[in-house]
DNA sequence: AAGAATGCATGCAACACACATGTATCTCGA
DNA sequence: TCGAGATACATGTGTGTTGCATGCATTCTT
């Protein structure tokens, strides 16, 4: 058996994060009923934002401004955001409504339905193993506030551990610009 | 420091997936100056197929089988590809053009690129670790041949090992269905 | 108070995709 | 050898999602 060549991890981790995307894509949207790009949106209303704008959500799904308002005027024709005065006159304020939230933990729970059983295969031991090393190529990967998307759009804050500072991006964030 | 919730490992493993694609689909798209699928159906076309036939790729890709002839045309259009006769009367084989194989292999070197880069913060030990835990997991998301699209679509197999029989999928798959 | 900046909405167009259907070729039985 | 069914490719048509350019309202700056 001649040794594996230098290139198989990165291989495998392409082919993984490839397939785990398109399974939790999938669940998503038969879950939800509704696109990709709507089903981030309601899981960022759902979690990232106190009194979430069109803008702020364009910013976190990577949209155009004018693809957000779409989305947005499709979310609210399906009753699940409502528009609503924001802050100051100029913005838009876009909670979920009552079905909103309701579809948003649907989405949530068979996003993490999914990842579980990917990690089925994997023990106790090794599931930590995988965490510690995935937090560390997700810090690699991390850039500058406001780059573009989000890089956790989709994730669930609790499961997340973020509250509690064990989300290892938000220690790096806070390490890096306080 | 209380302890971490359960499924910390989960969420962290779908923001990797999630941003990994992301990357991917971002250099692989910037570089060959086409759609994510027009891409992955050069990848596969330039590693999988023999004499890649429409509804071949329409299989591998998970698209209905017109909107795979659409993307032939657009390749085609592009002189990626040229369409030729098949095996039988019935079926068009799909080569790549010159043309096509150098857009098809810059492709690839971005996505492994990238994945390297990503791979970045590790020691060659966690690599090895984690190609371990990986190839596991995708041996658990194995589904049966045929079913909707390629897991390994994408995948570069000379680094994948597979002619060596390095690929844990091949492996799994060659020890289930011979 | 005037001008710049910001944020939301809309007209318009492009793109990718699916469904339904048409057409050509192959296969198999009588 | 002929015809029925299966298979594979192509096309008409419609839909959903997105971006660009632009218009309009509000806020901020000087």
């Amino acid at each position: 058996m001649t040794a594996a060549p230098a290139d198989q991890t990165a291989n495998l981790l392409g082919a993984l994060a490839l397939a785990v995307t398109d399974r939790v894509a999938e669940a998503v949207t038969d879950r939800s009923g509704c696109s990709e790009s709507a089903a981030a949106a309601l899981s960022a209303l759902d979690q990232f934002l106190d009194r979430p704008s069109v803008d702020r959500l364009s910013q976190v799904l990577g949209l155009s401004q004018s693809g957000t308002v779409r989305l947005v005027d499709r979310l609210e024709q399906d009753g699940l955001v409502r528009r609503g005065p924001g802050v100051d006159g100029g913005t838009t304020a876009v909670p979920l409504t009552a079905a909103g939230r309701r579809v948003a933990r649907g989405l949530e729970a068979a996003r993490l339905q999914v990842l579980d059983s990917v990690l089925g295969p994997l023990t106790e031991d090794e599931r930590h193993t995988l965490a510690t090393l995935v937090g560390r190529m997700l810090v690699g990967m991390m850039r500058e506030p406001g780059a573009t998307r989000w890089t956790c759009r989709m994730c669930d804050l609790a499961a997340c551990g973020r509250p509690a500072g064990h989300c290892p991006l938000e220690r790096e964030a806070r390490a890096r610009y306080g």
